[in-house]
RNA sequence: UGGGUUAUGGUGUAAAGGUAGCACAACAGAUUUUGAUUCUGUUUGUCUAGGUUCGAAUCCUAGUAACCCAACCA
């Protein structure tokens, strides 16, 4: 190729990226500082990955920065221990923030603000009760009406207020509303609440303040105390620009920007912070890291890994229009992270026994086998024996078209052993298959196969001598639709009733009994998995990441 | 019946008046000591109707559809 595609040439940026660029290449600013704004009242999603690598990727990727900030407003719903766990989660998907930070760190900042406002006469104290101010702020398609108290003079705004600040009044008695107007045709323009009484304990600053920022009052600003450059959130913030603008004009603070983009949604979840916490307190799901769930910690404890989530937001792009993503390319992006890195081991999870009916019963052969595709994972010994456990769903009595596993008379081979030939089975009174006889190649040994027998079919084994008992929990996607929010009725009617299938006494190589909780492994054919902090010395747990993908399930599936 | 935002294959996302590309999914085949991985190929798209232009996903006009806004939540 002597000519430079241009279209190869020039990597195609998001719309974010494309303001950026201009901003740095104008001059408007020599450097970029982005945040990650988290209110701490749940644990993050995978929607929350596609924010944190947005903000914290733009950081990077223009050598700027990114603080981390508790929008922490709200004293009733805000707990210390969401502020860990979004900690832990930031840091497990691999990001640094430049500054940790709280809006409760600003309150004496934002009280000044507010007063500011008072004496510019355009804030005032409103001493009508939430339905009265509902009620006048009219409705999208009528205009909102003024009040009695919009009037109010500069010097008893000042007076109220400083005696909302000192307790002088019970939670919803009065408020603090900017002074816009009324008949505004943005709702969010007509005269917003600013500040409200609120007699509780903030995780923070304790007790210090019975009065509290709303959000429009405390983000805009708090962007513009850190001198946020590009201050981004989703989609449905849009209307609230035109008040951040506003009010950091009348402010005359540090002018941040606000720009918005589009939330992620994703096939057979939920993404709401409010629905995710009712599945929790109702008990659908055990906790917030119930690897069901669609939480960071969820991912986490499953075995997905943070490059897999990475790569992930990576690919659904940023942009302004609404999407639904599918499942399948969070599962893609983590067997193509895992496909490299897990350790591939044997474990049979519904086992039946296998006997070698030529092999000596008193021998235990070892067998050397690779940990993996790639070479650097190293080598391991396998035990092998008379007596054997494999998979119940490889072995057929009448044996299915293009079957090419075990079935009376054919020959598979046992993974980095031996090649066998199916001679017999023996079935109880209720008619499940309880043995299988076979005979085995003794010159089909892995790895010094003089046979010369070529076979279709490779299974794998766990020798019933050595195999460890282990409980392997197997997850499914947590709803039965695609979108659950879309269906009739409570989304709760779509939950799967068998998103969770816990198996007891599966048999795994005894290799794992010195399973690591940071290791990834492949059961082969079966799936990858990770070792559950439920996990004991006594008892080994395991959880499924994710399934291989399976040709021949589709292929059962079509006949 | 107000204001705002968005429309490109099944799902996402590129193309800044000049070849509609990429990824996932789906389908077909090759390879395979994992029916995995890998490799090859195929199907499917510019919301509609007009207009400007040699040429329109892109510009203009008029429609249509979806989403957001009436919390003392963020």
């Amino acid at each position: 190729m002597s000519e430079e595609n241009p279209r190869d040439a020039v990597p195609s940026l998001n719309f974010i990226e494309e303001i950026i660029e201009e901003d740095l290449h104008k001059g408007k600013y020599k450097t970029i500082l982005t945040r990650f704004p988290p209110e701490p009242n749940g644990y993050l999603h995978i929607g929350h990955a596609k924010a944190i690598c947005l903000n914290f990727g733009l950081g990077l990727k223009y050598g700027g920065k990114t603080n981390l900030r508790f929008d922490d407003t709200n004293p009733v719903t805000e707990e210390t221990e969401y502020v860990d766990s979004i900690k832990d989660d930031i840091r497990w998907l691999g990001f640094t923030w430049a500054e940790e930070l709280y809006t409760s760190d600003y309150f004496d900042t934002l009280y000044g603000y507010a007063v500011n406002l008072i004496n510019k006469g355009l804030a005032y104290v409103d001493d009508s009760t939430s339905e009265d101010i509902a009620a006048m702020k009219g409705t999208p398609t009528e205009p909102g009406r003024d009040n009695q108290y919009r009037s109010r003079s500069v010097e008893e705004n000042l007076r109220l207020f400083t005696e909302m600040k000192a307790g002088k009044f019970k939670d919803g008695e009065k408020v603090l509303r900017a002074k816009i107007d009324m008949a505004h045709t943005n709702m969010l323009m007509r005269d917003p609440i600013l500040y409200r009484i609120k007699h509780a304990h903030h995780h923070r600053s304790g007790d210090k303040w019975c009065i509290y920022p709303m959000y429009d009052f405390a983000h805009g600003q708090s962007d513009s105390i850190e001198n946020i450059t590009h201050s981004i959130c989703t989609l449905e913030f849009i209307p609230h620009r035109e008040l951040y603008d506003w009010l950091i004009e009348k402010l005359e603070i540090f002018p941040s920007h606000q720009y918005e983009f589009a939330r992620l949604n994703m096939t057979y979840t939920v993404m709401s912070k409010r629905k995710l916490l009712q599945l929790v307190n109702e008990g659908h799901v055990t906790g917030w890291d119930d690897p069901r769930m669609p939480t960071l910690s969820a991912f986490r404890r499953k075995g997905y890994t943070p490059e897999s989530i990475r790569t992930f937001c990576d690919k659904i792009g940023v942009a302004k229009r609404e999407n639904f993503i599918d499942l399948s390319l969070l599962e893609f992006c983590l067997r193509e992270d895992l496909n490299q890195k897990a350790l591939r081991v044997m474990a049979v999870l519904d086992p039946v026994k296998l006997i070698i009916d030529n092999f000596d019963a008193g021998l235990t052969e070892e067998l050397v086998s690779e940990n993996g595709p790639d070479e650097s994972l190293g080598k391991r010994t396998l035990q092998f024996g008379k007596e054997l456990w494999i998979e119940r769903e490889d072995f057929m009595e009448e044996p299915a078209k293009k079957w090419f596993r075990l079935a009376p008379g054919s020959m598979v081979r046992l993974k980095s052993a031996y090649i066998i030939t199916c001679e017999s089975f023996v079935k109880n009174e209720a008619g499940q298959v309880t043995e299988i006889h076979c005979t085995y190649i003794p010159e089909s040994r892995s790895g010094s196969d003089t046979s010369g027998i070529h076979v279709k079919g490779t299974i794998h084994w766990v020798s019933a001598a050595h195999a460890v008992t282990a409980e392997v929990r197997l997850y499914d996607r947590l709803f039965t639709v695609e979108n659950p929010l879309g269906e009739e009725g409570d989304f709760k009617d779509s939950i799967n009733p068998n998103s969770l299938q816990i198996i007891n006494d599966a048999v795994v190589e005894p290799s794992l009994k010195h399973a690591l909780a940071e290791n990834r492994y492949q059961f082969i054919r079966k799936g990858y998995f990770c070792l559950d902090k439920d996990s004991t010395a006594d008892k080994l747990v395991f959880n499924r990441t994710v399934t291989l993908k399976d040709a021949w399930a589709k292929e059962v599936k079509k006949n």
